[in-house]
RNA sequence: GGGCGUUUAGCUCAGUUGGAAGAGUGCUUGGUUUGCAACCAAGAUGUCGUGGGUUCAAAUCCCACAACGUCCA
């Protein structure tokens, strides 16, 4: 069975039809009877465009959001909606998205999955959102936008409890009020599509509300779940009814603005000073005056109206999209030459992308992201090098700081942000460095890679290109207008080339999807009891008696070493392994039966104790914990809390936790900052850590359902991840720091004794890793640091305090030395090899220098240049030493007399064999060795041979 | 989380098949020039990121680690 009809008395009621869409097939409901389209085909033009569909609605930009944002909200308030505030556009209480893209991503998973009420039901709720996935049309397509806020009338019904608040019939009444009464719109001018929506495991009816052709709502009824014996199908996935049926809508403000405002492109109605500020700065009044026959207001108008039927979507082909695009233009009699269609629209796309790009970038760096070169900060890189670009090719000399700074004057104020203004302007400037300087590095890597290509080539290999890319951040296009300016004035990028890089990336991104399996602990699905946790009740407690449920073998290779089984209890006070702290040890024990406990993980609501032996079911064991091993991980565990809100203090608003690991050792917090940390940073922070152990007498653990949590305490509560479930932990150091946590914590502070940051890393670019020891582990360390102290000390005698000093000075000496006796020895061979001596004779008006050295290869080197770079003095030099069994190297002073004699790898061949060796090089230059140190006399004898010396 | 790249003089970077460590700039000295700039000549400056391995021989090839960069998810 598929989706029955939609059929509603409020279609009946307002005079609507339902008919069959002759492009797309889809039903839809309608007022006109002889219409055939349902509204959002490649036939139905926009026809708002200069003639509004809402009245009422003269202001542009902001002020027109707001407008239109309260018209929304305050509509759903007097019908009974709660208005709730919106949520970051940092999905931080997600760990399967970065960014929020729906209004509906705020209650997913846990409202959606029906294990956490909502904040109010039903409800309304205008959320900014940001989808990446379209960027590439951004500013083409005239309608495209990567940040938007979707207003929204969420219902959770929960019909098996007898909470059914409202279903289709009311749901799309709503919604024709809204339209017609609330925002005056022409009933003739409203289509409601049936089509049904699924997607994550979900699906439902689904109408989509079409207006003049532009898509403003969908209004989705999600009352099923995938299950495969399903009665309805969709899209070859079978579907059941579950419990919970939620209404999911979403109108587009931006859409409703642009219908309201009916300029040639959404972004006038949204951003108009913005664009008309990018239009003076890049003095785009001069391209279009170069046509003063052109009637720039027909072609963008037309143009915008075509827009409704281009169907431009991200990757289209460019080539193809202008020539139709001219096809259809002059069909209605505008007359365009490609060069000016390119000349105007090409810059037009920059100048409405770049507000979008800043909107979407002040948005996630307003809530606290750090740009990185990883994860949910990549894509604030990502958005800070596209603005920098697009201004680049629009000649703007703006900075982007400056840019940011206009746009949340101008479309931002007011809005309230985590991050500072200024820390918002000096995140973009450091932004803007960063792409300078990948610009310049590029030019350069360009410079070499090309260098074997000729000056007049057309084509850059692909591979490079590739390279370019992937490599060195420079895209296609960036790197041939780099190589043109450095010379290959010809080269341009081959069509198709674009698509064929992003289908390579979507090929080796599919390579690396392959999923790792995460392997059970034990074969078996536990069906006990849940196990009762006594490490909150009283995180002191060391014993307890409990008895078994169930004792399991131990499978898989994700084991300590030595354990065996898994027991599970009905209580117990070992802490499992989670949310970066390591599980407990200790022991179990009957009267004849001890194990120790290796360590302790948690499987579903169950602790799995693992051991090095088994125990019955049924047996009543007693538990004693390795106390020394549990205090020292809570001294980091509470540790870490401490000096995560103290590096916030110190750093900024923007720091959050990243992750972080607790053993025994030590302890690891990630921590988001967009630069590295200085020592001074660390002191500081770690001075406001220890204050915070003196002045904080006690925490304060509580737990709160996530509603009640949520509201509360917002969502920088969830630092360390996304919790699971409806109950949140709650660990609370005065004011210092507030975090969802299910670890085991110190009731008193003071209990830790101090707390040292060791040194701090870089995970990733914006994550620094804090390296902390607290409580004994301080204290070890400290030992280990000073024991080092005095092995060098008592190695050079001195007093600690002179170390650094000494060193330099020891280093400083071994340099200095070393290059004297470079010099020595060049003085022995020079010394050796003038005055007549026997080891140098004259052949021909070719000095011969057949000696035995010391050293290695390198010292010889020395010791050639000395003897043979001089071109007056023509010589052939061959020396051995009897290092590591046996050197010889043998050089003819370049374009003389000697070298047109000699040929060093010949001779060297020649002589080898007596140390049992090989070698070769240049004609000028020979080098080898051997196996044979006491061969050395007959080679170098061999050597005066061969040249005709006598031995 | 995955892929790729880089690391050589104070700075910016070359370095071909493994075979004598380079350029530009800056620095020092001398010269020319009256002020600066510029020019000429000579000179000094290197743990070729760290640690292993292969080899007669490694900046170069292999492995690990580190720092930095970049693309994708």
């Amino acid at each position: 069975m598929s989706m029955p009809p939609i059929d509603l008395a409020v279609f009946h009621e307002n005079g609507f039809v339902r008919k069959q869409c002759r492009i797309t097939d889809l039903w839809f409901w309608t007022t006109d009877q002889t219409r055939t389209t349902c509204g959002d085909t490649t036939e139905d033009e926009y026809t708002f465009i200069g003639a509004p569909l809402i009245q009422g609605y003269p202001m542009r930009g902001k002020a027109l959001k707001d407008a239109m944002r309260e018209t929304f909200l305050n509509f759903f308030e007097a019908q009974d909606h709660t208005r709730v505030a919106p949520y970051p556009v940092l999905a931080r209480w997600r760990d399967d998205i970065h960014l929020t893209i729906a209004s509906i991503a705020d209650f997913q998973p846990h409202v959606t999955s029906g294990e956490v009420e909502p904040p109010a039901n039903p409800l309304t709720i205008s959320q900014p959102c940001i989808r990446l996935t379209d960027v590439d049309a951004v500013g083409r397509s005239g309608r495209h936008l990567t940040t938007f806020e979707m207003m929204a009338h969420h219902v959770f019904n929960r019909p098996d409890e007898g909470r059914m608040f409202y279903w289709m019939e009311e749901c799309v009444r709503f919604c024709h009020d809204l339209m017609t009464d609330a925002l005056g719109i022409n009933p003739d001018e409203i289509t409601y599509v049936e089509n049904p929506w699924c997607g994550g495991g979900n699906a439902g009816a689904a109408v989509e509300v079409i207006v003049g052709g532009l898509e403003l709502a969908t209004l989705v009824f999600m009352n099923m779940e995938e299950h495969p014996d399903g009665d309805v199908e969709l899209k070859g996935d079978r579907y059941r009814e579950m419990p919970l049926q939620i209404i999911d809508t979403g109108y587009g403000l931006e859409r409703f603005c642009w219908a309201a405002a009916g300029t040639p492109t959404i972004y006038e109605s949204i951003y108009p000073e913005s664009t008309s500020w990018l239009k003076e700065l890049s003095n785009f009044s001069s391209i279009s005056s170069q046509w003063p026959t052109l009637d720039l207001d027909a072609l963008l108008g037309e143009m915008s109206r075509l827009n409704g039927i281009m169907n431009i979507e991200p990757g289209v082909d460019a080539e193809e999209l202008r020539s139709t695009f001219l096809r259809r233009l002059s069909e209605r009699g505008i007359d365009v030459t490609g060069e000016q269609f390119s000349a105007i629209t090409e810059p037009l796309a920059k100048i409405y992308a770049i507000p979008d790009h800043l909107h979407a970038l002040c948005n996630m760096l307003g809530d606290g992201l750090v740009p990185s070169n990883a994860k949910a900060g990549y894509l604030a890189r990502m958005l800070a090098r596209r603005t920098l670009r697009l201004r680049d090719e629009l000649n703007i000399t703006v900075s982007l700081a400056e840019l940011a700074m206009h746009h949340i004057e101008v479309n931002l104020g007011g809005a309230t942000m985590k991050q500072t203004h200024d820390g918002l302007l000096g995140i973009l400037e450091l932004e803007e460095a960063r792409y300078g300087e990948m610009l310049r590095k590029g030019g350069n890597v360009i410079n070499t890679q090309l260098k074997s290509l000729p000056k007049d080539a057309v084509r850059i290999p692909d591979e490079i290109l590739f390279n370019m890319n992937d490599s060195h951040g420079l895209a296609p296009d960036m790197a041939v207008s780099l190589a043109r300016r450095a010379g290959w004035s010809s080269v341009s990028v081959r069509t198709g080339f674009a698509a064929e890089m992003a289908e390579r990336h979507a090929t080796l991104a599919k390579q690396a999807a392959q999923a790792v399996e995460v392997q059970p602990l034990v074969a078996e699905q536990l069906t006990v009891p849940a196990t009762q946790a006594l490490y909150y009740d009283d995180v002191q407690q060391q014993q307890f008696d409990a008895s078994v449920l169930a004792c399991l073998p131990l499978i898989g290779e994700d084991v300590p070493d030595g354990a065996t089984h898994a027991i599970v209890m009905d209580k117990t006070c070992f802490y499992p392994e989670g949310g970066g702290q390591e599980g407990d040890h200790g022991v179990l024990s009957t009267d004849s039966i001890h194990c120790t406990v290796l360590d302790t993980r948690k499987v579903g609501p169950h602790v799995l104790h693992l051991t090095d032996g088994p125990f019955d079911k049924g047996d009543l064991v007693h538990g004693s914990l390795d106390w020394k091993r549990r205090k020292q991980l809570m001294d980091h565990h509470t540790a870490v809390h401490i000096v995560g809100g103290a590096a916030r203090r110190v750093l900024g608003p923007h720091i959050y936790q990243a992750g972080a690991n607790k053993s025994v050792d030590m302890a690891r917090l990630d921590i988001t900052h967009f630069h590295r940390l200085t020592r001074d940073d660390l002191d500081a922070i770690e001075a406001l850590a220890n204050e915070v152990l003196g002045q904080v007498q006690r925490t304060e653990k509580t737990e709160l359902n996530r509603k009640d949590a949520d509201k509360k305490y917002g969502f920088d509560l969830y630092q360390g991840g996304a919790p699971k479930g409806s109950s949140i932990r709650i660990l609370r150091i005065a004011d210092h720091d507030i975090q969802a946590c299910g670890g085991t914590h110190h009731d008193e502070p003071g209990q830790i004794g101090s707390i040292r940051i060791v040194r701090s890393a870089a995970v990733q670019d914006g994550v620094e890793r804090l390296h902390i020891v607290a409580g004994q582990a301080a204290l070890n360390y400290a030992r280990q640091q000073d024991a080092l102290l005095r092995e060098a000390c008592e190695l050079y005698g001195i007093p600690s305090a002179d170390l650094p000093r000494t060193s330099e000075r020891f280093y400083n000496e071994w340099k200095e030395q070393r290059k004297r006796i470079e010099q020595l020895e060049a003085e022995i061979v020079r010394l050796r090899t003038t005055g007549g001596g026997s080891d140098s004779q004259e052949i021909d008006g070719v000095r011969i220098v057949i000696m035995e050295a010391h050293g290695n290869l390198k010292k010889m080197t020395k010791m050639l240049k000395e003897l043979t770079l001089d071109r007056q003095q023509p010589t052939l030099a061959v020396l051995g030493s009897r290092e590591g069994g046996g050197k010889l190297m043998i050089a003819v002073t370049e374009n003389t007399v000697a070298s047109e004699r000699y040929d060093a790898v010949v001779l060297l061949r020649e002589i080898a064999p007596h140390i049992n060796g090989g070698g070769g090089g240049r004609p000028t230059l020979a080098q080898g060795g051997g196996s044979n140190a006491d061969g050395l006399d007959a080679a170098l004898d061999a050597a005066r041979t061969s040249v005709g010396i006598s031995n």
